[in-house]
DNA sequence: AATATGACATGCT
DNA sequence: AAGCATGCCATAT
C-alpha cells in the first residue's frame, strides 16, 4: 500500500468521524486497514487540512500536544463545544474513543 | 544512503 | 501510576 491511497484512506476516516465522537491514532488507522500506521495518521493530520484533527486523541485518551500548547487547548475548546468531556487534558475515562470499544464489543 | 524526528502504541519494570 | 525501551512509518536534513 502505497502513502498516497494510505493517505486518501486515513483522511477519509477522519472525516467520518461524528461529531461528539473521539478516535485514536491507532483506531484510524486500523479502519483505514492500515494496521500499525497511527504515525502515518499524525502526518496526515498535520499535512492534510479541513479535517476535524481535533476529534483524534491519543490511545489513553489525552491530546496529542503539549498542555501548553496553543493547539492542545484549542482542541479541547473545540470538543467541549462538540460536547466532548474534556478533564486535565484528556477525556474522560471509558468514555474515551467510545464508538471504537463498541464496535469491539 | 544514513540518521534524526514526530499530535503514536504497547509491553515491561 | 509513571517511566523507559522497542516497534512503527513517512519526512526532513
Amino acid at each position: 500500500m502505497n502513502s498516497a491511497a494510505a493517505s486518501a484512506k486515513i483522511c477519509a476516516v477522519i472525516r467520518a468521524i461524528p461529531v461528539g465522537e473521539t478516535r485514536s491514532y491507532a483506531a484510524v488507522a486500523r479502519e483505514a486497514g492500515l494496521p500499525g500506521r497511527a504515525r502515518l495518521v499524525v502526518w496526515v493530520l498535520k499535512s492534510s487540512d479541513g479535517l476535524p484533527w481535533h476529534r483524534v486523541l491519543r490511545a489513553d485518551g489525552k491530546i496529542g500536544f503539549p498542555a501548553d500548547s496553543e493547539a492542545f487547548q484549542q482542541q479541547q475548546a473545540r470538543l467541549q463545544r462538540e460536547g466532548v468531556a474534556i478533564q486535565n487534558g484528556r477525556v474522560k475515562p471509558g468514555k474515551a474513543i467510545s464508538l471504537d470499544a463498541h464496535l469491539w464489543a
